[in-house]
DNA sequence: AGGTTATCTGAACATTTGTTCAGTATCAAA
DNA sequence: TTTGATACTGAACAAATGTTCAGATAACCT
């Protein structure tokens, strides 16, 4: 056997993404083999050195696109409204955005020691310009006098860690609603940046 | 050879578990080998087993520790005061307490998916009676009218999550001190729940 | 229809994995 | 000083690991 019929780069391509990244999330990085991630998509293993040169650049290539699209997601809502409105904004986006990529987010925070030297700074950089977005709404919220914050790099950090929690606990269909959820994390963050 | 001199299970038991936590932190178990461990400890592998059944038991052991050692440290300092200064209590030792065992922490929260169900569900009993005693507190100042709270489950994990978060960024010696880091923290949680 | 390119198989490779165990050296007590 | 328990070695095991590659089949283009 070979080449299977309807076989196509641009079909399995995505589709490698996708299980490793389930099976990544799932179980670890290095507690996945490629034979695992092979079979998930129904291929023999060696099928996979198609479409990446190595392993990690498997989990590198997640990494990285997840903190594209959530940079590029940003700037498509990125207010440029007043303070207060904007970090609303950013709250609900941040809850919202990471809900819907539970496993990439899982990926993002976990993996990272799994990567190469030079991998992991790009990916810290990317991270980064992302709390700096969060942090050039509090700065312009304290400079504005609607914000009463002693270190906004340390309030960003707070508030980040605090709306990724939701990914930890919440699931579809449970206790509370997604924008019971947002309102009431909403609620917090104003309060605890004492607008 | 064999028995090496001076060897005593009380000196070798203690230093396998601590060079497991290292490890395990560092680059994750499923990517630490058991003759990693020995190694660091200074022994062969074959050793190891002398002091656990297999590498799952290494890990819930640390794992199981770390929390049993998280509640009764906080049964020592929980305080039977007004919901507010139980509050302030709370966010400080949790700090704390988290920044001075950083690696069983960071365990704690990423290697839970390495454990057998039966394992898993121990340790997750263990981490809900810790959330527990934060939202006794919360429950007693809504109770007391001093929190307004719209959901005392949802603030108890965004709460944790924010606090906990100070391991992915403090270091010993940085930018701020950790009594600044405790006390604008509590400003933070405080406002967050009305008081 | 025929030739070229794209896609995948299946076997192979050297390493490494967790774990077991018979043997041996050290320790502690009598 | 002898004896039994304690703590370790070193070799061995089958299974699994990431990765490579020659060969084979399907899809596409002319």
């Amino acid at each position: 056997m070979a080449r299977k019929t309807g076989s196509h780069s641009e079909i399995t391509g995505p589709r490698i993404r996708a299980e490793a990244q389930r099976l990544f999330a799932r179980h670890g990085f290095a507690a996945v083999s490629m034979r695992q991630i092979a079979a998930a998509v129904g291929v023999q293993a060696g099928a996979l050195y198609l479409y990446t040169p190595d392993k990690e650049a498997l989990l590198f290539d997640l990494l990285k696109s997840h903190m594209e699209e959530l940079l590029s997601a940003w700037a498509e809502v990125a207010p440029r409204t007043e303070p207060l409105a904007a970090l609303e904004t950013f709250v609900r986006f941040h809850i919202r955005f990471n809900l819907t990529r539970a496993e990439a987010v899982f990926l993002s925070y976990m993996e990272l020691r799994n990567l190469s030297p030079g991998n992991f700074a790009v990916i810290e950089g990317l991270r980064r310009a992302y709390e700096t977005e969060l942090e050039k709404i509090l700065i312009a919220g304290r400079a504005a006098g609607v914000f009463a914050l002693p270190d906004t790099k340390l309030a960003t950090l707070a508030i980040i860690a605090m709306l990724t929690g939701v990914n930890t606990w919440y699931r579809e269909g449970g206790r509370l609603s997604l924008d019971t959820v947002e309102a009431t994390y909403w609620d917090m963050v104003r309060k605890a940046v004492g607008a």
